[in-house]
DNA sequence: TAGGCCATCTGGTCCT
DNA sequence: AGGACCAGATGGCCTA
């Protein structure tokens, strides 16, 4: 998967030679040392400064510097620079090859939530993903828009819904989602479930889609397909389908596709309390006033319909909480596949 | 071919 | 000292 850098390879190969070979590539006629700075974007402040304090501490020792009017310079301030021996070079280029590969996984594992994320968003297509930034923004949308369903009675099949959902994505990211919308849910469910759980019914594993289940949305004319897909398990709630009960815990195999949560245990969940917390402006601000009830019904609305919900003996919402769900366990939580966890358990007091 | 997206490397900063 | 996080730079790939 990981593509050769050319870079990385170049990298590789000067790897060393910006800093301890400073000596030999300052001393040739050529000004290949600059030239790497200018290419690699090393500014005469970073490292490559450090190290030709490292060449000045050769020549000058201890000694006081006499400047051109022949007055003695003041010695620089700071802790004083050790010479870049042999061994301190190796250990700072094991340092940075570390550094490298940690950097490389963190990077992977923002990758891993982001498609973890993907995964739940209402058009999830393993043929054409989601950029980054339009992930990001889909899934605001998608939250924004289902609390609007909960709160003020939004229809999911209206032109409304659509609207919250494809608001300030891109023109070919707005026509993947409404053209999601206008294909139903049924084939993806299948696919989805099939991949993480061998079930080959839409009705089996967390939650399940009823037969024929099948959101038709006012054709917008839009292009054609491929499209992604709808993500049925999603709108079942929005349509308070009840499904099977999420908590069997039996059910809970069929989250395989992502790896658990190692941290600790769902803290009360806060989503809600992060929009309320939420400063910058957005473009739908001023539509509506965000309220932190909102999150919850919309965490809410993922384990039971609301409609169901409403009939709870003594359900409670909860607090909101200083903590902060990581994104991915937060959202794959809420996947189809995940729906039974034992986490959600945490959702509701009695 | 330009532009978008992405992966990777890198140095700086902060924290433990 | 070392790890996590971040932002900038760079080059590759893909598509319109």
């Amino acid at each position: 998967m990981t593509k050769p850098s050319g870079k990385a390879a170049d990298v590789s190969e000067l790897e060393g030679s910006l800093c301890w070979l400073e000596d030999d590539v300052s001393s040739q006629d050529g000004d290949d040392s600059s030239d790497m700075r200018a290419r690699y974007g090393l500014t005469a402040g970073g490292p490559a400064e450090l190290c030709s304090d490292d060449v000045d501490e050769d020549e000058e020792d201890d000694e006081e510097t006499i400047g051109p009017d022949g007055e003695p310079v003041p010695k620089r301030r700071g802790p004083k620079k050790k010479k870049m021996t042999k061994v301190r070079q190796e250990r700072f280029r094991v340092r940075r090859v570390k550094a490298n590969a940690r950097e490389r996984s963190r990077m992977h594992g923002l990758n891993d939530a982001l498609d973890n994320l993907r995964r739940v968003m209402p058009c999830y297509s393993k043929t054409q993903k989601l950029s980054k930034i339009e992930t990001l923004r889909l899934a605001r949308n998608y939250i924004w828009a289902l609390s609007e369903v909960l709160d003020s009675g939004l229809s999911t099949e209206s032109h409304g819904f659509m609207d919250l959902l494809c608001k300030g994505l891109s023109q070919p990211t707005s026509n993947l989602v409404a053209g999601c919308l206008q294909l139903g849910a049924a084939p993806v469910m299948h696919g989805k479930l099939e991949d993480k759980c061998g079930l080959s019914g839409a009705g089996g594993g967390g939650g399940g889609a009823p037969a024929g289940h099948h959101l038709s949305f006012p054709s917008p004319g839009l292009p054609s397909p491929p499209y992604g897909s709808l993500e049925a398990s999603h709108l079942l709630h929005m349509k308070g389908f009840k499904g099977p009960s999420y908590d069997n815990p039996s059910s809970a195999e069929c989250s395989g596709g992502t790896p658990p949560y190692d941290g600790p245990l769902t803290p009360p969940l806060s989503i809600s309390g992060k929009f309320a917390l939420k400063q910058e402006p957005s473009p739908m601000e001023g539509e509506r006033n965000y309220t932190p009830h909102a999150g919850q019904h919309y965490l809410s609305s993922h384990r039971y319909p609301s409609s169901a919900m409403a009939g709870l003996p003594g359900h409670t919402l909860f607090q909101p909480s200083r903590y902060e769900l990581p994104l991915e366990m937060t959202f794959d939580s809420f996947a189809p596949s995940h729906m039974v966890s034992s986490q959600m358990g945490t959702i509701y007091s009695e």
